[in-house]
DNA sequence: AAGCAGTTTGTACAACCGTTCAATACCCAG
DNA sequence: CTGGGTATTGAACGGTTGTACAAACTGCTT
C-alpha cells in the first residue's frame, strides 16, 4: 500500500532571495535560502510544540492541496504546459499561495517527488525481502516482482496514478530539475536492483545488468502511460487490467534472462 | 474562454473560405504539397509546376531550416518549453516565416512527423522481408529486428538523433495533436507488428500480440532517450554503444517469447 | 492589550507568448 | 516594361507567464 513520506510539519514556507537579475533593486531582508531542502526544518516556534497543532489541523491544509493540483495537472499535461495560475485554480487557492509554499516552479516539482519518497523505501523493502529469499529457479522472478508489483498498485490506486504517471513522462528530459529528481531519488534505487541482478546471475557484468535495467524499465515506464493496448489490441486487451502485471513480469523476467544468464537461449 | 480559436476575422489573405474544421491548416502559400506526395524520403523543395527554375535552388531551404530547428527543439526541450521565437533563431529566420509556413505551432509539430514519414514505410518494408524469411527458429528475432535496426540507426545517425528522440518524448501525452500523429502515421505500423508477432507464434490471442508489442515498445523507446546507463553501470557501458542493439534485440526477442510462445518457461 | 510569527491575499510588474497583418522584396511570365 | 504570385520582413496585437511585494489576517503567547 503506497504511503507518501509522513508529511512534513505544516508551515514550511519557501522563501527565495530576491531574483539577481534587475540589479536586486527590491529590498529582501535577510531570510536563508536553504538549497539543501531535503527535509527542511519548519521556522515556526522552536521546540515548544512537537507536530501539528490539534487545533491548527481543523482547517484544510492549502500546501497539500496544491500539491496535490500540481502533481495531478503535471502528470496530465505536462510540466510547462502548466501554468501556476493553473494550479492554484484546481488547488483551490489564491495564486500567490503556490509560491509562498514551494518558490520556484521547479521546486515545487522537486517537491512532488519528496512527497512520495516513501514509495522507493518501499521497493527497496522489497527487493531486500526478495534477495532473502532462495535461490530457486523463481529467484530472478521474484526481483523483478519487487521491481515491478508496487509500480502497479500505485498506478491502479487513486492516489498514486498522477505521480506514477508524472514519473513515466516527465522525467525523461534533461533539465536541472529532473537531473536532480533522478540522483536524489531515483538513482540509488537503481543501483540497487542492478546489483541485485548482476548478484542474481552468476556470471553477468554490470554493464548487462544496467542495460537489463533499463530496458526493463522501459517497458515498465511505457506501461503505466499507455493508453493505446485497446485500440492496439482491437479492443481484446483493457488499459490497466490486473491480468497485465503478470505478462509484464514474465516478460520483463524472461528479457533480462536473456542478458544474464549465460546460455540462455531459447527463441520462438 | 480563454480558448484562443482565432477567427479568421479580418480579410484574411486573398482566397480564404472561413470553413473551419479542425483548425484547418490551409495556408495561401504555395507548397502545401505535404498531404499529395509524402511516402517519400525527406524531401522540400518550393516546387510547383510553374516558378522552381533552378536559380532558386540555389537560395537555402528555409522551410527545411525551420523544420529541422523545430525538430531539434522539440525533441530536446518539448513542445511546450520551445516558443516560436526559439525556433525561428536558431533556424535563423524571423519571426513570421514559422507562421508564414507551417501556421499554428501544433502543425509545425505535425509537419515534422509527415516529414519522416518515409522512416515507417521503411520500417514496414522490412517487416514485409522478415515475414518472408523461412519460419526456423529465428524467425521471431528477424521480426524483431526489423523492429528496433532501422530505429536505433536513425537514433544514432545525425539526421535523425532528434527526430528519435522527439518520438520517443514527445508521444506520451494525450493531446489532439500526439493523438493525430499517433492514428495517422503509428497506429498502421503498430497493427502491422503485432498481426505479424501473433501470426508467428501460433496458438497466441491478439491480446497477448499487443501487449507484448507495447512491452517491446517502451523498453525501445526508452533505449533511444536513454542517457543514465553510463552512470547507473558505473562507466562499464556506453550511452549508445553499437552492442547496445543486439542486447535489446536479444531482451526483446525473449520478452515476446515468454508471451506468445506456449510452454516458454526459463526463467533464471 | 500589544506583539508576533506564520498565513493569506490582491495586485502589480516586466517579460514573453502565439498569432496576425500590412508592407515590402523577389522572380518569372506576359 | 508590367502584372502577379511567392517569399520575406518588422512590428504590433491582446493575452499569459513566473515571480514578487506589501498589506491584511489568523491564532497564539506574552
Amino acid at each position: 500500500m503506497p504511503t507518501p513520506t509522513p508529511t512534513p510539519k505544516r508551515g514550511t514556507p519557501a522563501k527565495h532571495v530576491a531574483s539577481d537579475r534587475t540589479a536586486g533593486a527590491r529590498r529582501s531582508h535577510g531570510n536563508a535560502d536553504a538549497n539543501a531542502n531535503a527535509t527542511d526544518v519548519p521556522r515556526q516556534t522552536p521546540a515548544r510544540r512537537s507536530g501539528p497543532t490539534p487545533d491548527r489541523a481543523e482547517r484544510p491544509d492549502r500546501r497539500a492541496a496544491i500539491l496535490l493540483a500540481a502533481e495531478k495537472l503535471f502528470a496530465e499535461h505536462g510540466f510547462h504546459a502548466v501554468s501556476i495560475r493553473q494550479i492554484a485554480q484546481e488547488a483551490g487557492v489564491p495564486l500567490a499561495l503556490v509560491g509562498y509554499y514551494f518558490g520556484q516552479k521547479h521546486e515545487l516539482f522537486h517537491a512532488i517527488f519528496e512527497h512520495w519518497r516513501g514509495t522507493i523505501a518501499e521497493r527497496l523493502a522489497l527487493l531486500a525481502e526478495a534477495e532473502a529469499s532462495a535461490r530457486d529457479a523463481d529467484y530472478l522472478h521474484r526481483i523483478v516482482q519487487a521491481f515491478v508489483t508496487p509500480v502497479l498498485q500505485l498506478r491502479a490506486s487513486s492516489e498514486g496514478e498522477h505521480y506514477a504517471l508524472l514519473v513515466a513522462r516527465e522525467l525523461l528530459y534533461r533539465t536541472p530539475a529532473t537531473e536532480q529528481v533522478l540522483a536524489d531519488f531515483f538513482d540509488p534505487m537503481a543501483h540497487a536492483f542492478i546489483a541485485a541482478l548482476q548478484a542474481a546471475c552468476p556470471g553477468s557484468t554490470r554493464a548487462q545488468a544496467a542495460w537489463a535495467y533499463q530496458f526493463a524499465m522501459g517497458a515498465l515506464l511505457h506501461h503505466l502511460i499507455d493508453h493505446r493496448i485497446e485500440r492496439l489490441s482491437q479492443g481484446a486487451a483493457a488499459a490497466h487490467a490486473a491480468d497485465a502485471a503478470p505478462l509484464l513480469a514474465d516478460f520483463l523476467t524472461a528479457g533480462i534472462a536473456a542478458l544474464l544468464v549465460p546460455g540462455d537461449r531459447h527463441f520462438c
